[in-house]
DNA sequence: GTATATTAAGATAAAATAGTCTTAATACCA
DNA sequence: TGGTATTAAGACTATTTTATCTTAATATAC
């Protein structure tokens, strides 16, 4: 797998989030609902996006996350890198410990090129655009009488 | 993680024996000697290549294990498939199931490309070509004075 | 202030992955 | 035939990831 679960959550709940064009704040609830995720393994996931700053969290009555900054600022690395850290960056694909320019293992090279592609495509795609797509792929499939995915 | 590990291991292995270009069978020994990895690890590992008939053994003295066919027959996907499965051809990106031309998820069309990109290079790779690079790689290190990965 | 709604945090459990150890099966060789 | 080398297979352990449950902290509203 690319991306881990607890990865994939956060995503798919950050861009739930954006996708929501209210500016308050939204239960977590909420969202492990309409995700169909555990509340209170996304809760912590979550959490760990508000540590990184990608969220903002209010307890009490009226609480919940919103995103930090406007949607279109938060990158999908972003949110890779906050719960599965670089390792799409920094790691050789064959875990090898010191695998680079200078010491490049057998795949580094034709591996760098596929990697770089990939960290472009996440830097380059944000919330409000995956949020976007999510909308027209919805549209879509409700055309065609189905439930589209998220 | 794009690789588990049991796969990373079964990849540096199974270059390691194209790159001996011995027709003889190569102990699981040598081979985890050699690659620092554990010799009963390794032996799992390469069990599944050989059940996925990648890899052919042979017990007693004078045995080990060999490539089931030249080196150049044997795709860096025919490796990655028989331990990881096809998870990076048929898997979303997001994990979502039903994900696809008819029911795409956020990320699909996306993933799709680089997704694409990864299989071909995958397919294409071979085990010949691999352990070639593998050589070329630990000569410029020679010249560096350092040793090459794998 | 007290009850309620909500996130935060920690403890625990379950499942998946990684790793080790022991025994079995098979083949060679003397 | 018996000893040794080797892979195969299974039992067991350890670690990481995923998931659940409980309690704490904080904010609101009455």
């Amino acid at each position: 797998m690319l991306l881990s679960k607890s990865c994939i959550y956060a995503l798919r709940a950050s861009v739930l989030i954006a996708s929501k064009k209210n500016d308050g704040f939204i239960t977590i609830r909420e969202l492990s609902d309409e995700l169909n995720i555990s509340f209170h393994f996304l809760t912590k996931v979550l959490q760990e996006l508000t540590k990184a700053e990608l969220l903002e969290s209010y307890k009490g009555p009226n609480g919940g996350v919103k995103l930090a900054r406007p949607a279109n600022k938060i990158t999908f690395m972003d949110v890779v890198e906050s719960i599965d850290g670089d390792y799409m960056i920094n790691e050789c694909v064959l875990g090898l410990p010191g695998c680079g320019v200078m010491k490049p293992c057998a795949l580094h090279d034709q591996w760098s090129v596929l990697k770089t592609d990939i960290i472009n495509m996440m830097n380059e795609y944000n919330l409000e655009a995956i949020a976007k797509n999510r909308e027209l792929q919805r549209s879509f499939e409700r055309k065609s009488a189905q439930f589209a995915n998220l």
